[in-house]
DNA sequence: AATATATATGTAAATATTATTATATATGCA
DNA sequence: TGCATATATAATAATATTTACATATATATT
């Protein structure tokens, strides 16, 4: 089981617009860095820094196929956060029993001292 | 609907310790300042720098009463994230049909060129 | 009115992240 | 062997994030 520290970590890793759509891509399975240059609009080592980013976090991997490096997803909470990204909301969380927008109201839980 | 865009900025905000932890105590109930002075180990300046930076974001949102403010969740997506957050991963995801280990193995996608 | 309490704000310093550029390595092919 | 291809690494510069500290504001209490 990991802890909740390593998996803020890696929710902090995973958050950056290149490093998601990589593993959207990753989520559909293997590609190589070039697969990466054809719709990431960023340098080839910039790719390769934010695969290598990844890799060091254990959240891809890779196998060498001749002079091609090909990416495998490794971390299983990836496709869960994927999901949830992907999800629709369309409305706010209910406030609680009392008025934010007047600014009045009673504080609904136990109040200490 | 919230763009992709918008999610990874909003996972960008939330990947921090003190900033899950106020979370996760929100997704429960309303809390003011005070009550997450008495778990967070960090000042009540820094309490209040980690709030209003989730409420610019639209992340949560409070009422006031009287010298009080209450914070509570505002954003849909918060709850289904934590649950991600807690839940177990026990294995990696299976790697593709070839051979990390030995750095062996032939692409089984398609290959440009 | 004076003081205490709850919370926020401003600013500076420390640190981390990101993209860029240049260069290196390794493999395959002529 | 020599060159092209695929990818990685290193150094740097720009920018953003985080914390800490001092101070401010608003409300309640006496």
């Amino acid at each position: 089981m990991r802890s909740m520290g390593r998996k803020i970590e890696l929710l902090k890793i995973i958050a950056h617009p290149a490093r998601i759509s990589i593993l959207e891509e990753l989520a559909k399975g293997v590609k190589c860095v070039s697969d990466f240059e054809e719709f990431l609009e960023i340098s080839q080592p910039n790719i390769s820094q934010h695969l290598s980013l990844l890799r060091r976090y254990g959240i891809i991997d890779y196998y060498i196929d001749g002079r091609l490096r090909c990416y495998f997803l490794k971390d299983p909470i990836i496709p869960d956060i994927i999901e949830v990204l992907k999800k629709d909301y369309l409305d706010e969380l209910p406030a609680p029993a009392c008025c934010p927008v007047t600014k009045k109201g009673k504080y609904p839980g136990e109040r200490r001292r």
